[in-house]
DNA sequence: TTTTAAAATGAGTGAGTACTCACTTTTATT
DNA sequence: AATAAAAGTGAGTACTCACTCATTTTAAAA
């Protein structure tokens, strides 16, 4: 897992058969892209129907609305994101690390994990972010997975790491949530949106960001 | 300086004349709301002059274009946060400190600065946020300011301040400024703008940030 | 090969859209 | 009070929008 893109991966179930029509998969295709070029309230469906090489009926064969389209494409993102934080599965291979192995390597693991997964899905985290202030769907979705799933298991760790001194005390764990995220996701964000052109040493910034996370929380 | 809003900063020139007339003012006021409301594309000229109070035609009176309305907008939130980073008269009260003061000071004004700066411009961050993408004028004025005028003052400081030993001279100074800055307006964007419900400390979350970065860069 | 259902089509529809312009009202100037 | 300029108006214009639906094409089953 986690090799694929999502849309690849939304074209094919477990099993790796077809559940989506050629065509239905290029519609998909097509409204990401543009989605991510002009915005989705810029967009419309002609448009995507002539990129995708499809009559502008199809589009509305396989989708009620023009919304629906949205939601189809970015709800599975911010699931994919965030589930290294609670599938079992991502779980062992995500944190069960050495016991008493400082944070380090956690850290290592997640940022990478994350940062190679955006990389493979940038127009999608784009869109994500163009969007989520606007569609309520987006943010109670967010919301449930944040609070339900990643928060506790966070909070959790950093307890943890906090009783054996890897993270100060002086810290409220809600603080040092919120401070850990920023830095990553910043990083993520300054990487892939704000200036993906520039020529970044990806390693480099990695470990940098690892380092500054670790000395700003002991 | 610094103490009213821009939009009401927009309405009046440096002596207090009236630039604008209260019509204008309206629209301006009426077009910010909805803009941050539901972003920028989604919002006709039509629902702008019924919020406003105004004919249809008023707005195209002052305004060329939707386009020009919503650059006379953003445009000048740019260089407004920028400005504490190279407006003569801004960096004598925030960067002009005791010598060999611990650059701990700085952190703090900058960032209390600009945490009220854009408490009291929030549809503003919220709109240049959504918009910065999608209007390649927007993307030059930032450009231009920070690489300009914010980049290379912040890169003499944090020299000096290597230099002075307060950041270790193993980062780069160019991850040192990526790290400060998505720090900083991580924390502001993530209170008011993913979290601006959320019951903030904003004095004990100020404070954490600095000791953070502080640390972080040690 | 015939039947059946799913997939795809694209002209058509009514509800907007940004913007214009001939005209009226308000304000400033003399 | 007369004149000119600026501000404001709103019906009208050409066009685009998301979405529909009767019809045709494709593919699978019998």
């Amino acid at each position: 897992m986690d090799e694929k893109d999502l849309l690849h991966e939304l074209m094919t179930n477990t099993d790796d058969e077809i559940k989506l029509t050629p065509k239905q998969a290029k519609i998909l295709q097509a409204a990401m892209e543009i989605f991510a070029e002009k915005g989705y309230a810029s967009t419309s469906t002609s448009e995507i129907a002539k990129r995708a090489g499809v009559a502008e009926g199809t589009i509305f064969r396989h989708y009620k609305t023009k919304k629906e389209l949205l939601l189809s494409i970015v709800s599975p993102m911010i699931t994919k994101f965030a589930i290294p934080f609670f599938a079992d599965h991502f779980i062992k291979e995500v944190f069960e690390k050495k016991e008493n192995e400082s944070y380090e390597e956690l850290l290592r693991t997640i940022i990478i994990n994350r940062f190679n997964f955006v990389k493979r899905n940038q127009s999608l985290l784009k869109i994500l972010l163009q969007e989520i202030s606007f569609h309520e769907e987006l943010q109670i979705k967010f919301k449930e997975i944040f609070i339900g799933k990643v928060y506790p298991r966070f909070t959790k760790l950093i307890k943890q790491y906090t009783e054996q001194g890897e993270i100060s005390n002086d810290f409220n764990p809600n603080t040092v949530i919120r401070l850990m995220m920023t830095t990553v996701i910043g990083f993520i964000i300054t990487r892939f949106v704000v200036m993906p052109n520039h020529e970044w040493d990806d390693e480099y910034e990695i470990e940098q960001t690892i380092r500054f996370i670790r000395n700003g929380l002991q």
